[in-house]
RNA sequence: UGGGCCGUCGCCAAGCGGUAAGGCACCGGGUUUUGAUCCCGGCAUUCGCAGGUUCGAAUCCUGCCGGCCCAGCCA
């Protein structure tokens, strides 16, 4: 990581252990952990969290652990355990220890004892519905359960038989014994375990029946690693009592303290695993690694560098307040990055033919091209130049549409990026009167010189008709059409998928690119970032994801009108 | 409606009783063989609103208003 990341900007939890430290709490360590459950794929709103977890480890000289909180095996399997594996090595950082909630089921079972024992636990028979009908409501106190006052003995004999898988699904659960009565339902006596038999854990197969709920375990859990600050997000806010009341209850080696940030919300996406996993199972991307979803996989096939991500999370801060970040801040993180990173190639994503007439047919000449306008150090290459070649359809126009047109007119001149500057003297139709050629002349002495006499404002790139190579680009933009998909309740929030989201065109790559390896990023000039496609690419037969645009402040005044 | 939390520029966000950082976006202007990059300049007399305390309030107090979260044997 470079320096310019090693200043991390101070946040409310930074100051709470900075306070800490002062204080001399926890001996001076700072431990957290990142624990995400292993159903599903890791998004930008757990990037934001492992950036902060894994940052404040490595800039306090702390530890940070991945734990895969892995107590519904029902919804949980090995594949995403592996992918958030390499996702969150992929962002740049690497653990401290890795552990599973599931690695504790026996410890966790010998606290619910001792919670029964202390008179502080029972098993309640209840069914489901009746739980919720005794649970009250928002403004209303919930009832004791009628079995609420069972005998340590009692509890004791039926929580094993339930660990023995004497009950079925449903007929029993071990709750806390709290409060009925508390304003925060949390407290409620709480679900602390519940029968699943006959379900497979992904690590510890049919041993268990029974599996301890998120609360609790999640406490015992930081608790036995040494936690010293949990950090979660907002929605957990309620839960913190509870969090102390197993810390207050149960013998456990630590103190560690809960505190919660407001989760990423950004424009023009989707962040729920739920939203997402639909859009995968329900057909709307191509997988969970779609370069139009926001999942660590997808974006990293989009061809956003780690750096940019990391950026972007350092950006947009860690509060308290519940806010809509603008596509627009992340877009800046990936420009930034790129614009310094990525070597410079030639495209021409809409190819129109150029036949220089005054250009020797047959001849070919090498033009030097930088790899990069600020970075020598990334030096240059040879460019095929050819008496045909590709230009973009945008880049002519018969007739300017204003004084502004730069680009190639009707017996107007406009430079080659890195060759002639070149005039168009005639356009060439086919019977349905699609321009199909231009035919053009350039000016010899123009090769690296500036033209005598006259000015050339614009700048177009081009590729060789002969030596250029054919691909495969996809254009990729917004997965939604509006900023807050979901925000209106009357609406599904799949009604405003951006059907033009994935474009795919038929290019022509100068020929320095058909080698490209997997995942290398370019910058095509005045075109935008383009990535080699992880999957789909062929050795020399590239696949490139568009990534990002470059401004465009022609479109943009273009749109202005 | 009970409880928890949040309201500082279009967006994110500093600020922690001494008189509104920064980034993004936007708007100018300059450089440029990428309409990119880069550079320079502009962009909150005011901090949800109303009172109060104070020599002094975005910061403290009170009351409103607005938003988010919670009634899984999900996490």
């Amino acid at each position: 990581m470079s320096n310019k990341e090693a200043a991390a900007a101070s946040n409310f939890i930074r100051q709470v252990i900075d306070e800490d430290l002062r204080n001399g709490r926890n001996d001076g360590r700072v431990a957290t952990r990142f624990p995400p459950e292993p159903n599903g794929y890791l998004h930008l709103g757990h990037a934001k969290s492992i950036c902060l977890n894994f940052g404040i480890a490595r800039d306090y000289g702390g530890t940070c652990n991945l734990r895969f909180d892995d107590t519904n095996p029902e919804k949980e399997n090995v594949d995403f355990v592996e992918a958030i594996k390499q996702d969150v090595r992929w962002l740049g950082f690497d653990w401290t220890d890795l552990f599973f909630a599931s690695d504790y089921f026996d410890r966790l079972y010998g606290f619910a004892e001792d919670l029964i024992r202390a008179g502080k636990a029972y098993v309640c028979d209840l069914d489901a519905e009746q739980m919720r009908e005794y649970r009250g409501t928002l403004t209303e106190a919930g009832r004791d359960s009628p079995y609420r006052e069972r005998s340590v003995e009692e509890n004791l004999d039926l929580f094993r038989r339930m660990r023995a898988g004497e009950f079925g699904n449903g007929e029993r659960v071990l709750r806390a014994k709290i409060d009925m009565a508390s304003p925060n339902i949390n407290l409620r006596d709480p679900t602390l375990y519940r029968i699943r038999r006959g379900a497979v854990h992904h690590q510890t197969g049919e041993a268990w029946p029974i599996y301890p709920m998120y609360d609790y375990t999640h406490t015992i859990s930081d608790a036995l690693e040494g936690i010293t600050h949990s950090l979660c997000t907002l929605e957990f806010e309620d839960h913190r009592p509870l969090y102390n009341w197993f810390l207050d209850n149960l013998d456990v080696p630590a103190q560690p303290r809960q505190y919660e940030f407001g989760r990423l919300n950004l424009e023009y996406t989707v962040l729920s695993k739920r939203k997402l996993t639909e859009l995968v199972a329900e057909g709307h991307v191509q997988g969970w690694d779609d370069p139009r979803m926001p999942t660590i996989a997808g974006i990293r096939r989009r061809g956003f560098p780690p750096a940019a991500v990391r950026d972007f999370c350092e950006r947009i801060g860690v509060t308290k307040s519940d806010g809509m970040v603008e596509m627009a801040l992340l877009e800046n993180s990936v420009r930034e990055e790129l614009d310094a990173s990525a070597p410079r190639a030639m495209a021409v994503l809409d190819p129109l033919r150029v036949v220089i007439d005054d250009y020797p047919e047959g001849r070919v000449e090498s033009v030097t091209a930088a790899n990069h306008p600020k970075d020598e150090g990334m030096g240059s290459r040879g460019i095929p130049f050819t008496r045909e070649l590709y230009i973009d359809r945008g880049d002519f126009m018969e007739v300017p549409p204003n004084s502004k047109f730069k680009r190639l007119v009707l017996g107007g001149e406009v430079r080659l990026r890195n060759a002639y500057v070149i005039r168009c003297d005639r356009v060439v139709r086919n019977e349905t009167g699609d321009i199909v050629e231009l035919r053009c002349s350039h000016d010899s002495a123009t090769l690296g010189a500036n033209p005598e006499g006259r000015k050339v404002k614009g700048v177009i790139h081009w590729v060789s008709a002969s030596h250029g190579v054919p691909a495969e680009v996809r254009l990729y933009d917004r997965l939604f059409n509006i900023p807050n998909p979901g925000a209106a309740k009357d609406r599904d929030w799949r009604a405003d998928l951006n059907p033009e989201s994935l474009v795919t065109v038929q290019a022509v790559l100068e020929p320095s690119l058909a080698e490209a390896p997997v995942g290398s990023r370019f910058q095509f000039e005045r075109e935008g970032y383009f990535c080699v496609d992880n999957v789909d690419s062929a050795p020399g037969r590239p696949v490139f994801n568009r990534t990002i645009t470059l401004r465009d402040t022609w479109a943009k005044l273009a749109a202005r009108g």
